[in-house]
DNA sequence: TTAATTTTGCAACAAGGTTGCAAAAAAATT
DNA sequence: AATTTTTTTGCAACCTTGTTGCAAAATTAA
């Protein structure tokens, strides 16, 4: 029997390969957005660095996946249009600067703005930072001066 | 006589030093944001490498400059609640993905998203991306495969 | 089954950014 | 103005994220 990441990668026209179909598979057990460095770490025994890196590129090339970009690294979830509940997906991300958890705000949509004359729009990276509900409750903000 | 960055840096309540005032002096001149790669050739045999990040940082703490996250790289800007034209704080910014330059899209409002309960917002990176009229007129999309 | 193509592991590299520490420069104090 | 205290700087070494060339291994096509 065949798994969800046999056909997510066989539908993105994509060779299956062990370490593809790990990295998916990481990626369907989270809702939130994983890094890279996490990813690496987690495939630890499965796969190479490099191959991490060089499928997330191909997967997020081929639509697969989505990809998040941040400060200094991405994250990555599998794109929300092959996911069964159909959400959002164009959608703006919160990301936490106590926790470092990023959010999707579903049930957010982009406004996009109007260009100038001339300009053509490829993509758009949205990201709200501040401080979720469990660190403002902790009171992560203050601690920091 | 004292410079333009003598008094951002006084009204921020940072200390003076040439590095500093060499930062805010070329930010002044351009009217797109700098990233820290130029800025550390600009400033080659002025400061150290180090001194401009760390400078960098401790300036857009104290809201005297604005950081723009991109991918891989920040670029950073007077903030525009410093020039006297008093451009609209707020807006998204236009990267193009050809000739990287970064465009500020000052008549644009950023539309901002109702956040879950319990969470507070410290900013925002707003980046639209794609190609600007220049890049497009000269074909640099279609030449990318 | 074999040939052609793609992917992988490795190790080395690159860019952006950070850090500990002693020396130098600013700011505060007298 | 001189001295003390505090902050900043240069240096060199380091970290992280991400990339690359190449031969070996695994997929896919024939």
């Amino acid at each position: 029997m065949k798994s969800r990441s046999y056909y997510l990668l066989k539908k993105a026209n994509l060779s299956i390969t062990k370490p593809r179909e790990a990295i998916i598979n990481y990626l369907l057990k989270f809702d939130e957005a994983v890094s890279s460095s996490v990813l690496e770490t987690a495939l630890r025994g499965i796969c190479n660095r490099s191959t991490v890196y060089r499928n997330l590129s191909a997967m997020n090339a081929a639509d697969l996946i989505h990809r998040i970009q941040l400060d200094g690294e991405s994250r990555y979830k599998v794109h929300p249009k092959h996911l069964l509940n159909g959400s959002n997906v164009n959608h703006p991300h919160f990301e936490c600067q106590n926790c470092g958890r990023l959010f999707c705000l579903y049930d957010q949509d982009i406004c996009e703005p109007e260009l100038p004359e001339g300009f053509a729009a490829k993509g758009i990276n949205y990201i709200i930072y501040g401080y979720c509900d469990a660190c403002n409750k902790i009171g992560a903000a203050s601690e920091r001066q």
